[in-house]
DNA sequence: GTCTATACACGGATAGAC
DNA sequence: GTCTATCCGTGTATAGAC
């Protein structure tokens, strides 16, 4: 029996693998690089059936961001509420470090392509992405001012360059993780010792 | 008076007036994203000249990639150099943190547009720029290792995961960066303040 | 909804004049 | 060495059958 209610949940679940095999074509292969017919491929369909679900490339990329962003900011925001109510404000941002490498490591396929290819974004697309990006960013700015607000963070640096100097430590791991290697787990570990205790020996000269 | 030695000048004026153009192009466009008009159109030329100093596209992003990493490489090695014999192995890890910041941000057209598009480079490409690129990581290896060696790092994490925390810290200032705004000396004067010792405020609870 | 066939523009590359 | 003209492959997008 085929009824209206399931050829509309076929007709979804198409369009989303369409979406999921977008993400994984843009991110391997950068926004110009990626053909439309790589991504029908790698979606098991032909190139014009693209244009059942999406008006055109942009469409499509434009809906890989807007997904990406909007997922890692839900994961990250849920880690860093799941963080129990006596915990410190620095105890969130590691959460929240946590989090990202998760999101960008093993979950985030989205993610990691919006990571790869914004940069290199025509300027329309770019700019229209900007604002949802920016919401991701007043989450870290928050986190951020909590922690200096405590005490918690030393008071000679520019929450702004250090906001950005974290998310690319973290983003630049979809540049060389390989699955199979080192655990997301370990890789966010490393990143919190060095992000929030530094690298240098505790009791160490020069320091 | 036009000799034939003038004329090679000339030539290789040419030549490096297009390698810069190539730099910045595809630092801005991406590799696939860059077309040899835009190119040529930066230095002042028409197209086909392009095809007078390279054979191809690739010749072209691969005579980029090859200056940049070597610039980068002789730019950091220096700078780690000039440091004076009595220093610490952390103080010669901060000067290479400067020297690859002070790269990117201010004199490295090549080398900023060399992180931008690596990723997204054809396979056979990026295959034979590899080698190059490990020689660089390499003088940040002997780094880290000569630091741990000397106790002067924290002995519980992976020193290659370290490794590449901190050049994607680094790497990804091309992202965001932007001339006019803060100095490269204060951005670099930020990383090395996070890598080496954290964002903890010394005395804070919980570190 | 998905197919085949195809229009059409664009970009890399070459030819050949000057 | 640099120009104009042009070839040709490729990639986005559309038309229209089923």
């Amino acid at each position: 029996m085929v009824t209206s209610a399931t050829r509309t949940r076929k007709s979804e679940q198409t369009r989303e693998r369409l979406l999921d095999a977008a993400a994984r074509v843009f991110r391997d292969k950068g926004y110009a690089g990626a053909r439309l017919s790589d991504i029908a491929e790698a979606a098991d369909m032909h190139t014009p059936g693209v244009y059942y679900y999406f008006g055109s490339k942009e469409d499509l990329v434009e809906e890989v961001l807007r997904v990406g962003v909007a997922r890692a900011a839900a994961f990250v925001a849920e880690r860093v509420a799941a963080v129990p109510d006596g915990a410190s404000a620095l105890d969130r941002l590691r959460a929240a470090i946590e989090g990202h490498v998760l999101m960008v490591l093993e979950i985030g396929d989205y993610t990691s392509a919006n990571i790869r290819i914004f940069g290199q974004l025509p300027d329309d697309i770019r700019q229209r992405h900007l604002a949802q990006q920016r919401a991701y960013g007043d989450l870290w700015r928050s986190l951020l001012e909590e922690a200096r607000a405590t005490g918690e963070l030393r008071a000679d640096l520019d929450l702004s360059v250090v906001r950005m100097l974290i998310l690319g430590a973290l983003n630049w791991t979809v540049e060389w993780h390989r699955p199979g290697a080192l655990s997301a787990g370990e890789v966010a570990r490393h990143a919190t010792a060095m992000i929030c205790e530094g690298l240098a020996a505790p009791g160490a000269p020069g320091t």
